[in-house]
DNA sequence: GGGGTGCCATAATGAATCCTTATGGCGAAG
DNA sequence: CTTCGCCATAAGGATTCATTATGGCACCCC
């Protein structure tokens, strides 16, 4: 069997290319010039091709050395990241509740990640209504809730504004009177800011649809229903119109993030929690 | 510092787990059990955890185990990659003229692997039209041409056959008479046949739009201006209707690759033209 | 032209490593 | 109870690999 690359060999290469001198490398690493050069004479050994220019003036990578370049510096990060991370993943459950617009958006994909970081936990985000939400915060189901200031079940830790804006479907004409509009079903607390908005601009409208899923509001839109107040990262490209001047100015959305009590240092609850205030 | 991972003790360890074996991990890796069961021992003090429940009745990874496992497998990977890789990359130029269809498709992204694995190779990729792209293949420009059999400057080294599909607008009425037809403006050899089809299906047809990039296609066609005969892997998703019954069966065209002859023994037009045989 | 500096390479040496053989302990199967 | 197949340890010795000592080269400065 042909002999294996050793990572301490693809260091001591990439140390003296980056140096530009044996000497400096081995300086660096702690060992001896004649070592390094050695190592190097070695993996040059092993790769079966000369790797490094060498002169008084120092070393430069040869052609084969500047292709081997990527793939030792991937096989040091790799390495590293194993080293540090084996052995210390968080274990346990997390239940979060979000916001269906929050849950459509990249804050899932963040959650995720986290949880492929550590497969010993298990998280599980849902999208509940008002009431449901708050029984399952109640019972412990859900150790974190991300929602409207208003509708958080206890007072929040932390809370972030965010803006809204409308969603318009194609061929939809923003100047119809009265507006229509596409709602969520479930009560939340911006809907009726929404409205209040629209009464003080003196802009009369009707509900032309309602549905209680992100989907269904903006399956409506795109079909031209009526028009919607999401979140910006929501929105189709299609919806992001231009036209708006005709409608009220929309106000801000406050979120807020309550915690389950008995949870307090509970590291994997403490990572999710980082990571939900980190992308919001 | 800390010692570094070795990828041998990496290959005894995920031959282990996948034997889940030592024993029969050193048989594979033609080695002792005690060297086999010494180098896991060592790799378990550089990580600094078990990494495997062992037993008499084999062994199985650990949770830190299992955390490694990917990892190591990564570094394996990348290591024999770097070892058949590096100093082999071919270098040179090669000229690939092909049909805009196949310009805008997977083809220009495996070449695009391709010149990334070759970093000493350049790879110009041309679209022309008849004319243009005979005179850039007879006077060595281009080295190998891919286009519909009656275009190409030579006799054709190897022919495939690929279906055309209808591309249609939404809000487009198939049922249109005479049909909207959106045309490239190249003299293409399918174009004909295309509109002999129509001919022969008693179909009257118009020109409602000509463009000469398959963007401009592919806009008129969104646009609701007229129907096109592509290939399949250009149509944007909203464009791959399903009532296409009322429309004529479209014929398949014949593509062939030629190839400047002096490029004969050439590694890299060798590679290149690898690569489009299998992407096709 | 000579001396000094900084680079890389090689030789010799010896400590450390690491693979082998020999052997022991354990659990399961017959 | 015996046998088999597993893993672990001890001991020995061959091999590896880092060190010190030294040499050669190119360049710079006086």
């Amino acid at each position: 069997m042909a002999k294996d690359l050793e990572i301490a060999l693809l260091r001591a290469f990439v140390t003296a290319v980056r140096a530009g001198s044996i000497s400096r490398a081995a300086s660096g690493l702690g060992q001896t010039q004649p070592a390094l050069s050695q190592q190097l004479r070695r993996l040059e050994g092993v790769v079966g091709r000369p790797l490094l220019h060498r002169s008084p003036s120092g070393v430069t990578p040869t052609r084969a050395g500047e292709e081997l370049l990527p793939y030792a510096e991937r096989i040091l990060s790799l390495s590293a990241q194993a080293l540090t991370e084996t052995g210390r993943a968080l274990t346990g459950h997390c239940g979060v509740g979000l916001l269906e617009d929050l849950a459509a958006s990249r804050l899932s994909q963040a959650l995720a990640d986290l949880a492929r970081l550590h497969p010993g936990a298990t998280l599980e985000v849902l999208s509940l209504s008002g009431a449901a939400m708050r029984e399952a915060y109640d019972t412990g189901r859900v150790q974190l809730v991300l929602d409207a200031v208003p509708d958080i079940p206890g007072p929040p830790r932390w809370t972030v504004r965010r803006p809204l804006t409308w969603a318009i479907g194609q061929e939809m004409d923003v100047a119809t009177d009265p507006l229509p509009v596409v709602l969520f079903s479930s009560t939340c607390s911006w809907r009726t800011a929404v409205l209040e908005a629209m009464e003080r601009a003196g802009r009369s409208w009707r509900v032309a649809f309602e549905s209680n899923s992100l989907i269904g509001v903006l399956a409506a839109v795109r079909a031209g229903l009526g028009v919607a107040a999401l979140m910006p990262e929501n929105l189709e490209p299609a919806m992001a119109r231009h036209d708006t001047a005709a409608l009220p100015a929309l106000p801000e959305v406050e979120l807020g993030l309550v915690r389950h009590p008995p949870t307090q240092g509970d590291p994997l609850v403490d990572a999710v929690e980082s990571a939900l205030r980190r992308m919001i």
